[in-house]
DNA sequence: AATGAATGAGAGTTCATTCAT
DNA sequence: CATGAATGAACTCTCATTCAT
């Protein structure tokens, strides 16, 4: 990749971090292609330089935040730590990009009012493979008889929503640091899984 | 109330459930005023003869669905029973409701992308009050020794968002039925409330 | 057919036949749905309560003239004259739709690059029906022995050419007035396709 | 002219013909900078170093066509042959040109729609006198007696518009070679013009 | 001589809102 | 009360054109 590539790439991340910004702030619908560029100091004109249309940008969009977080998740359930531990890593990591995060976190789950049936298959997809890490953790974890739960599906859809509810409340300003919410959020949900002796 | 109020106020009322219905299918910002009007065979103008703007008719449908919620979930309050069996009944509760409204939910949740400043205020406090009869089951448990939990602000959230969350990923088509989900959440989350001795 | 719905059945007319004005004088392209709307002191967002987008207003613009010619096109197919006298007429007349309407004969003529597929196969379809009432006066020359041509297809090609070409060069400020027009040319594309003894 | 003028010439000569093939394909106005610097393998802005703007890469466009067939043209009418052989070969040519060149037929034929006030009277001035080239075939032939038309400039226009058209219709695909066309069409067209005694 | 990148004007379209009837 | 009709602002997207490199 030379030299233009990359100012190209670094363009096109720019481009999407902008993105992000902006619809954390005002939502996917309230987000115009004028803001997005604005926040960027270019013109609307050039962001469709690079990237096709409005909802291809926010698929892209969504998507980095997604990878990167989906990476960063396999190393912690890849570790070699008590599921219990695991668990509380997954936890803290998930919850600090849902607060980075915010809005774009929408995007990625509820994909229907925003994307076209093209995209639909893809997020769900990339969605499904970020959660299922959640559920391997916590396979293990009920084999391992470090936790105990009636159905999996179910504990891991109450541990994802009470994590991705936090950018709904959660305020800077708050009383609350992230680290306060990773470490109660944490206990809780961990109390939940574990098995009771 | 005269005749011709109570008509007029039945009509409201049925513009509202037309407005619920359409948001919960479409979200909120793909609903447009035609589509709420001929969910009703109206057009579109008539709905401004009763309702100012479409953030009026919105904020009024959220209001309705709200304190409707409220109404019940104070009388479950009420009860004269365990404050887990007050708990487990709350949580049926509102699981229900965020099943059967979705999308509606959804703008009680995050009213700052839907609705001006004028009515957020009103908004959310109504919000608080409902999420503060969780909080008063809650504290009542923790009085009474059943419950034991480190914040008890952070226990509610969590609470709210495991139950809000359910509107995203449930389908009636799915292998549960309401009445699954509303057991198996109620289970997960006493169980992380409940003191363990 | 009430009073407001043949107000309504006006308007779109009126609105087709600024179209019709409009494109004749700059063209499909250069037609703007301002200018179509000026044309009639409306502002464009009108013309989408009466089609939905600027391609069926144009599919209906020259569906309308098209029309018109082929009813009265069949008229004089039908009268009860030698096949000469026939064919004189259905010069006259499709020389004066030319003349009068210029630029919407146009997107009769070439579909392709203005239409998409879906409109296409009904417009090519009301295009040969027409042609094919010239089609229909040949035949019956030939076989009354009036007329005499190597291919009848091509014969009507060359008629239909030479008569929509018209509409490229005439201009009412010339030498010639239409009636001459329609004179010379029915004299020459007739001598055509006389059978000569 | 020296190799770096050479050069130059040729690709301003590459990039009309890439324009002619696009605009054959796509209509003028739906063919786009970047469409006709792709056919090239260019990027749109060189087009830039060659052509002052669109317009002018146009006119160059047509110019060249029209040129090239006038120059042809030229040499017929100067050949030692019958005025209805003459006439003949003409027609043949115009047929051959029409065909392959389609859309960029069109611009010739309709300047108003395409050009500027600039460029229009020399293009009128060109395409007149391709056309004058039709007009002294008639004149010769009718002086010479071969030829009988009531309106000199009419039989003229009959004539480009009956062979014009062939662009409109003409499909490769279709039943009629070029040459089959050429022939009918000649036959049909000198029967018109053809003195009767 | 050519490219990649950016601009900016304008197009089609949508929709909340208004209002005479 | 309700409707049909119209408005106008906003939005997405396109493309000829420019320009630094």
């Amino acid at each position: 990749m030379n030299l233009r590539e990359r100012k190209a790439a670094k363009k096109r991340e720019d481009i999407l971090r902008s993105a992000s910004l902006v619809i954390s702030r005002q939502g996917y619908h309230n987000a115009t292609m004028e803001d997005i560029a604005a926040e960027l100091l270019m013109t609307k004109g050039a962001l469709y330089y690079y990237f096709k249309n409005k909802e291809e940008l926010l698929y892209r969009c969504h998507d980095l935040i997604l990878t990167e977080a989906k990476e960063k998740m396999e190393g912690i359930v890849r570790m070699d730590v008590s599921c219990e531990e695991k668990m509380r890593m997954a936890l803290r990591h998930h919850i600090e990009v849902a607060i980075r995060e915010k809005e774009v976190f929408n995007l990625i789950v509820k994909p229907e009012t925003t994307f076209s049936q093209d995209n639909i298959p893809e997020i769900i997809k990339k969605r499904d493979e970020y959660a299922g890490l959640f559920d391997r953790i916590i396979d293990e974890g009920v084999e391992s008889g470090e936790f105990e739960v009636p159905e999996k599906k179910m504990a891991r859809m109450i541990i994802l929503g009470a994590t991705n509810w936090i950018q709904v409340w959660y305020s800077p300003e708050g009383k609350y640091s992230p680290e306060d919410v990773e470490e109660i959020y944490a206990g809780q949900l961990l109390k939940m899984l574990r098995k009771i002796s």
